[in-house]
DNA sequence: GTGTTCTATTTTACATCGTAAAGGAACCGG
DNA sequence: CCGGTTCCTTTACGATGTAAAATAGAACAC
């Protein structure tokens, strides 16, 4: 956590921010003595409700849309007042990915089979990016930085040395899968905000036909881009690597320099 | 192109927009009669300047600082005036993603090769990613839907088919060959500007310290994650990829509904 | 010449944004 | 009752994207 506050800008905003007076920089406070019990109706503004609904705002309106003062309005309290429980905007965010990751199975559903359980955690990344397509941006764009994402990143690397992999296969892998996976999702929910896009003006429909007759190879071949083979695509690419992870599972393919796992 | 004006974000901004009296929505016009002359100095005003001078200034100071006002004041006019040549912030965006796709090479280096000049495609997107972090998330992140990359996918379609590819093969590789780019040129992005971030913070270094310490596994293979090892990983993944691209260049492995191509 | 119209740009204005700073209001242990 | 802490509101500032209108110069009509 800590406060970022994300770039600065224009490395000239205001003051030189001194530590105003320390307001609340770390996340879930409201366990240490009680949770909450203000204004007696649904007011009890906690972290977690806040980030809960900054996600559920964003699921129902998209991240562009997405403001402070809208998830104050929706939360029944000043905009201002998120601050109390977040040091920023770009911080909540980061809650927010935070609760999404921590969602997907990182145990393997049969205890031996860890590709299986590899293949169960890419298949739960894609339902994310499918049951929250205007979040999911968050999660391929930001860094996981967050307690949350660590326990979840060491939980996975854990399985990994269980099922034998030494450490630079272990990395190896998640960034590949973890990478198509983005990959594969970003360009899906794309394509669909497009297919939107178009059906909802005509002027673009008619567009997208006269596209059609200039570039006919496009117009053939983008039949099968349409979201109903994205399936086919996920899964096709998705046996690819766990195929490849399943031939080579210890030893190093190229050169390497002997930085290997220290178990059997 | 066409005034898209991107969501409406709250569906209720102002006016419904009746065409106010056609401005400027095409992108180059300058080129109809005769390019500019007005102002003698640098002032001369075209889309291609202000998209250059777009593209150098999210190079410059991220896409999070780019912003029409400080375009206008990089190009000596009053941001307003980039409307008369674009639309919206948006389609300049558009804009700038064509720019730089269609700098990729679309023909193979070695003219039967076509595995290569897939090869040769991806590397280049790559670079791209490399030469410019700032601009490459969009990229990833908008759908091609401009006259220049519609002619840049048609041509690389037009490739595969020379290739002797079908339309669904082309399809299926496409996306994964572009997802996983994507994907991996992203999650490199993020690792690069996260070191940067923590590199240049006492507190956020400490942090990860600690993290180091209460999550052993991750701090055990994240050593094997570090940008220094991208290379490894994205070319391992890519001729993982090609590898199947080659081997299963005609059949369709999965049943399939006879939608083939109209060509041989 | 004097309009008038077209093209390119500036000016002004508005609603919205993230968030610093300070001011309550409710509770606390004394 | 009092001073402190905790939580939240108010107010304010400097941004943002862009609609709308004003304006300046060039080109054409007469």
């Amino acid at each position: 956590m800590a406060a970022v506050s994300k770039r600065k800008r224009t490395a000239s905003k205001t003051a030189p921010r001194t530590t105003p007076r320390e307001p609340a920089v770390r996340a879930s406070r409201a366990s240490t003595k009680r949770p909450a019990k203000r204004s007696s109706a649904g007011g009890g503004l906690t972290a977690e409700r806040i980030r809960d609904e900054a996600l559920r705002l964003i699921d129902a309106e998209g991240l562009e849309a997405f403001s402070t003062r809208r998830l104050g309005a929706a939360l029944g309290c000043e905009a201002m007042a998120i601050y109390w429980y977040y040091p920023s905007k770009d911080a909540l965010l980061d809650a927010v990915v935070e609760a999404l990751i921590s969602r997907l199975p990182v145990e393997p559903s049969t205890p031996g089979d860890w590709i299986d359980a590899f293949r169960k955690l890419a298949h739960g990344y894609r339902r994310l990016a499918h049951r929250h397509p205007n979040a999911f941006a968050l999660l391929a764009t930001r860094r996981f930085a967050t307690e949350g994402t660590y326990r979840f990143l060491d939980g996975l690397f854990e399985m990994a040395r269980h099922a034998g992999l030494d450490d630079r296969q272990t990395a190896r892998f998640y960034r590949l899968v973890s990478s198509f996976c983005s990959g594969v999702a970003l360009n899906e929910l794309a394509g669909l905000r497009d297919a939107d896009r178009v059906a909802s003006s005509p002027e673009l429909e008619a567009e997208a036909l006269a596209a059609r007759e200039a570039f006919p190879r496009l117009a053939s071949v983008s039949s099968w881009l349409e979201p109903s083979h994205f399936d086919d695509v996920f899964d096709f690419g998705l046996e690819l690597l766990l195929e490849a992870l399943q031939r080579a599972p210890h030893a190093s393919g190229v050169p390497a320099g002997r930085g290997r796992a220290k178990r059997a």
